[in-house]
DNA sequence: ATTAATGTTCAGAA
DNA sequence: TTTCTGAACATTAA
């Protein structure tokens, strides 16, 4: 897994600050207190992605967990204004000195695991396997039966960590197959066409650093925009001649209450 | 000035 | 059990 600049952080925290803000405050589990008192002293051990989570573990096996949500992120240095700053970690010994949690909208969360918390928290089955970790087999059980559209389908958490909603626009696509088959009738070979996609198009998203839209909010560690907006096939092309058939314009559609983008010529 | 839209997900209800 | 709806929030574009 390729983890930027985050793969690299070392060091003690220092401090943990919560700025002062004009807005309503973040969640923080157990509380911001209990941050300061299990973290402050302790060392970063490693920072994953774990499905669309952050995952910060130190030295005493405490897991902070970030989930930013719709426009959160997370940025070594600047970040993109002060004023949606939500957490600030401060961090001895470079590279990095500080960790900064910023977020617009302030739907995101910070919660505090223990180890068994979190083995606890997984069991639980909110989230499962990570995209780039499931074996083909395991993907096909968790959808092959479900009735629902399949793109909508992408997106929960609970099959498959990872997919967010303009990369299931983007995965059908690829497939051609329409956003609007149900899983149950697709076969086995289309399953495993979705896998390899899904696969595929998350990989080469991550090496392009994400894909900024033009609200231009999220950014990658650096607080410098992605550039897989600029793979897109589909979504936000509403209007566009579809690249793959080259005569039909890209349809928007909403299903459950979240754009889908695709070119109904082509997508069966 | 309203309304709708936005890389999301959670609880609660049908 | 599975699926759907609405809410949480800030900002911008139409």
């Amino acid at each position: 897994m390729r983890r930027g600049l985050f793969g690299t952080v070392q060091g003690t925290i220092q401090s943990i600050v919560q700025p002062p803000s004009d807005y309503r405050p973040i969640s923080i589990l157990p509380s911001f207190k209990e941050l300061e008192r299990r973290l402050l002293g302790t060392k970063i051990e490693s920072v994953d992605r774990l499905g669309k989570r952050v995952v910060i573990q130190n030295s005493n096996d405490d897991l902070l967990v970030f989930q930013p949500k719709m426009a959160g992120l997370l940025v070594s240095d600047t970040p993109p204004n002060e004023k949606h700053v939500r957490l600030v970690l401060k961090i001895a010994n470079a590279p990095s000195e500080k960790i900064i949690y910023w977020d617009q909208r302030g739907l995101g969360n910070v919660k505090l695991f223990s180890r068994t918390e979190m083995e606890e928290f997984l069991r639980a089955g909110s989230i499962g396997p990570d995209a780039l970790s499931i074996e083909f087999e395991q993907f096909y059980l968790a959808f092959r039966d479900c009735k629902r559209p399949v793109k909508p389908t992408l997106l929960d958490q609970s099959k498959v960590a990872g997919v967010g909603n303009l990369y299931a626009s983007e995965i059908v696509h690829a497939c051609r197959i329409s956003p609007l088959k149900n899983c149950n009738e697709l076969g086995r070979k289309a399953w495993r066409k979705i896998y390899d996609s899904m696969r595929s198009i998350l990989t080469i998203a991550i090496e392009h650093e994400g894909s900024t839209l033009s609200d231009g909010t999220y950014r990658n560690s650096k607080n410098n925009p992605g550039s897989y907006q600029n793979s897109h096939k589909v979504y936000d092309r509403a209007g566009e001649l579809c690249f793959t058939c080259g005569k039909n314009l890209i349809e928007r559609i909403v299903q459950s209450q979240r754009s889908t983008f695709y070119c109904s010529k082509c997508q069966k």
